[in-house]
DNA sequence: CCATTGTTTCAATAATTATTGAGATATTGA
DNA sequence: TCAATATCTCAATAATTATTGAAACAATGG
């Protein structure tokens, strides 16, 4: 997904809060199920009117999705939108500088290790 | 350069602001030369105390970097800051999950380009 | 040493963002 | 329909961050 600028400047916003931060950690970790906000608020930590703000926060951002489902309302990663992120900090920000490029090309090799390629369909 | 959870935090914040994610934009064009402090404030249109303001606040996050030469202060984009961010969001923040990193692989490929060879020394 | 230039620092104010607790809404099972 | 559960919304307050203009600081050339 194709960032625009707002739109990075709203998700590095959301990405500059602690508890928001540690919410994307978690949600990332939990994958396509996702986790109820319930459970994400108890596991960072925060009151529901507090951890209903962040999601609410990180959701504008692009950074996270959610569904109902039943009584609870789960949340999940939105992969694109973080990849757009990536994508926006080394193409638009970075204007596609190698100094910046180079080292995610090596973490991006990483990623292919038999850990992730495990779960997740991976093409590399 | 590693990044730890805090100056990842002070990272995104800095780049959560339209100013300074400008003048990160500039910096980066600017390559290792730099711009003046002075100079950098014009191109975003900001005060001399703004500006400065904004710049201590970039280079405190790692993004960016000083250096005076005779009566200016030189600014200068940190790519190692920079890649470090990049690092940062593909694998702590996302776990290195493929759906994030794979994307990122085909911006770094692209980085390659004639273009951007031609002006740096990359390896690719 | 003085005036000039480029930049930072400081304190006051304004603006934005986060936290809190109370109450509203939606869904389900009895 | 009612009570229970899960979550959200709202308004008040607190905390953080940004803007402004004046003054301080550093370096240079005359």
């Amino acid at each position: 997904m194709k960032l625009e600028e707002p739109q990075a400047l709203n998700a590095f916003g959301a990405l500059s809060q602690e508890t928001r931060l540690r919410m994307v950690r978690i949600l990332v970790q939990a994958g396509p199920e996702g986790m109820a906000a319930g459970a994400v608020g108890e596991a960072v930590d925060a009151s529901s009117s507090s951890a209903s703000f962040h999601l609410a926060h990180l959701e504008r951002a692009g950074l996270i999705q959610s569904r109902r489902e039943s009584r609870s309302i789960i949340y999940s990663a939105n992969f694109e939108g973080l990849s757009g992120l990536v994508e926006f900090l080394m193409r638009d920000c970075c204007s596609g500088h190698p100094e910046v490029c180079m080292p995610a090309a090596a973490v991006a090799a990483e990623c292919c290790t038999p850990a992730n390629t495990k779960e997740n369909a991976c093409a590399c």
